[in-house]
DNA sequence: TCAATAACTGTTATTGATAACAATAGTAAC
DNA sequence: GTTACTATTGTTATCAATAACAGTTATTGA
């Protein structure tokens, strides 16, 4: 590859000419200038963003870490990170860590060594090591931003839903429709923003005059397959749910396995409602009615706040929480 | 940051050796490394990439373009490919162009001046334009693979589905159940790898003594949508199909649609199959049945060709062909 | 005991850009 | 005609590492 100093002798001018050329064309006269573009045009000459990064401590590059991009959670996540970062000229490091902590840590510290600009943390599970290790990135001065997760007594930046409306909304939905027997399969009560959701279930049922019960929540780890087997461990302990209300998609389709396998006719006779939105949740047998998640402006806005950041050289301190919104389809129906 | 002098001032060694230290330990004496390792965990060193990529003009970065990670297609190539990178210690950069050309060809621009070490290509559409794009990269001698393309008097490495073979069985296995009468809802056939499907749909028919009739098949785009309007465009026409194949599972998806809308009964009056087995297929009503390609592999595969040829400072030039895999669910019937 | 060799360690140059400062030329004002 | 200023361009140092080669000990064998 031509470098700098080639493009200047050609060009007759110094190096630095050239550099002012591609960095601050303003100050070099139009003339030279021309001159400088047209040599580097015709030599193929394309600045090194390694000498560039080198010199200048920036590398124009954010590590996105997420826990599985085949959780079809996250594509869109990636799709708006990418889509703000490519706009500011940042490109997006993607690594997957299947929720291990030493993945993650290890991740971070290529990170650091490779000199990125900022961190987006996506699913991040919030127990005692990540902590740790989030409370390390941000006292090195890493702009880091998370996203779908916060984690209590971290002073860091973040990008929610209202995890707290989202579970009212559709637990108001449910009994809207009379159903009080209300089943709740949720996702790991560990993690903060799922407690948000119990809660906002709990909020409904009680400002509907619905009695709480506790043996009425069956946890599970937001697969598939868990949404399956819990539906199983629901069912075998009780048969006279009229709704059930799951904290994610991806265990409304575990539901929806379990239910087709044993006769359950959805919505005739379980309603049920989750949270998320996946692409592929319209295309379920019936349409799934969800909480839809903005999934990608949640990655859009988590880059904008880095990057934002990044360029004013300080710690990202936003925290967004976006609202999910009801998107009514057919796997909810009136009790009689 | 702490850089390479600090730690070799501290060790009282020059730079050098703590520089072997890292990349070649077996020349430093274990006392003299253990020692530098010490310190330089303790002053939480790390040697810059940045610095390391200017002398060594090596990134250890891999750039991954496709049309767009939202596309359940992709993210288990994403997958493959990052995981068998990180192995490698290599970072993939994840860029989407909803098949747009300037924004391919501009990343490959941002991709060069990045100095990355190789790029894959997914589901490049093949025009004129792509071509020439694709000519130029490997013109520079930047390692490149194709995933899902192959790309007529271009010498380039790929790794592609069997797709004759996936179309050949698919079509084999709807005529196996009864059916002569089958629709085809196609992909783009300007692209290659759609042209081989659709002679292996041909094939089969001929090998099992139907005529082929040029009006069965219907183009779509490999949208969901374009999938529901297609097969609206053919049950407007004919009424008598027993069976559809399309060519990928997202406009399946759409005839699910249509057929839901319709009352039509899939299998019991219109069997289904198609080619691509996306994580969500297994859940539809009643679950699609489909030839499963191996997309981790795909992307495992494409990243192992690349990063061993970067290695070896060399173009790679391996094509490689994976079987598609019938993935026999429940969309599929006998004809009485 | 000394030369030859092996095992380590060090010095200097280099990579391709930008930062910081220096210098020059040209123009306007007095 | 000199000064002051602006616009433009140039020189040198720097960033943090590795490459290439040079040196220094330590060890071995005759």
């Amino acid at each position: 590859m031509v470098n700098i100093y080639e493009i200047a002798k050609k060009a007759g001018v110094s190096h630095m000419t050239v550099s002012r050329a591609f960095n601050n064309p303003e100050l070099v006269s139009e003339k030279t200038r021309n001159k400088i573009m047209k040599i580097a045009n015709e030599s193929g000459y394309r600045p090194s963003q390694v000498a560039r990064s080198m010199r200048t401590k920036k590398t124009n590059y954010i590590g996105l870490i997420l826990p599985d991009i085949i959780n079809p959670f996250f594509p869109e996540i990636v799709r708006g990170v990418d889509d703000y970062a490519r706009k500011d000229k940042y490109n997006v490091i993607l690594a997957n860590t299947d929720n291990d902590y030493e993945v993650q840590a290890s991740l971070v510290e290529m990170f650091l060594s490779r000199g990125i600009d900022g961190i987006i943390l996506s699913g991040i599970a919030g127990g005692k090591k990540d902590t740790e290790l989030l409370n390390n990135i941000i006292k090195k001065g890493i702009p880091t931003v998370l996203i779908d997760r916060y984690i209590p007594d971290v002073n860091s930046s973040y990008v929610i839903t209202d995890n707290f409306r989202a579970a009212y909304d559709a637990t108001n939905y449910l009994v809207g429709l009379g159903h009080e027997r209300i089943g709740v399969i949720s996702s790991p009560q560990k993690i903060k923003i799922f407690q948000d959701r119990l809660r906002g279930y709990k909020a409904a049922l009680n400002d509907n005059d619905i009695v709480f019960r506790d043996e009425y929540i069956f946890e599970g780890d937001e697969s598939i397959s868990s949404g399956y087997k819990t539906a199983k461990n629901l069912f075998t302990k009780y048969d006279d749910f009229t709704a059930i209300f799951a904290m994610c998609d991806f265990m409304a389709f575990g539901i929806y396995k379990y239910c087709r396998e044993n006769n359950i006719i959805i919505p005739d006779d379980l309603s049920v409602i989750s949270i998320d939105n996946i692409y592929t949740s319209a295309f379920l047998t019936p349409p799934l009615t969800t909480m839809s998640q903005k999934k990608y402006e949640m990655g859009y806005s988590a880059a904008k706040i880095l990057i934002e950041s990044i360029k004013k050289n300080k710690i990202p301190d936003t925290q967004l929480v976006l609202k999910a919104k009801l998107i009514e389809r057919q796997s909810c129906k009136k009790v009689k």
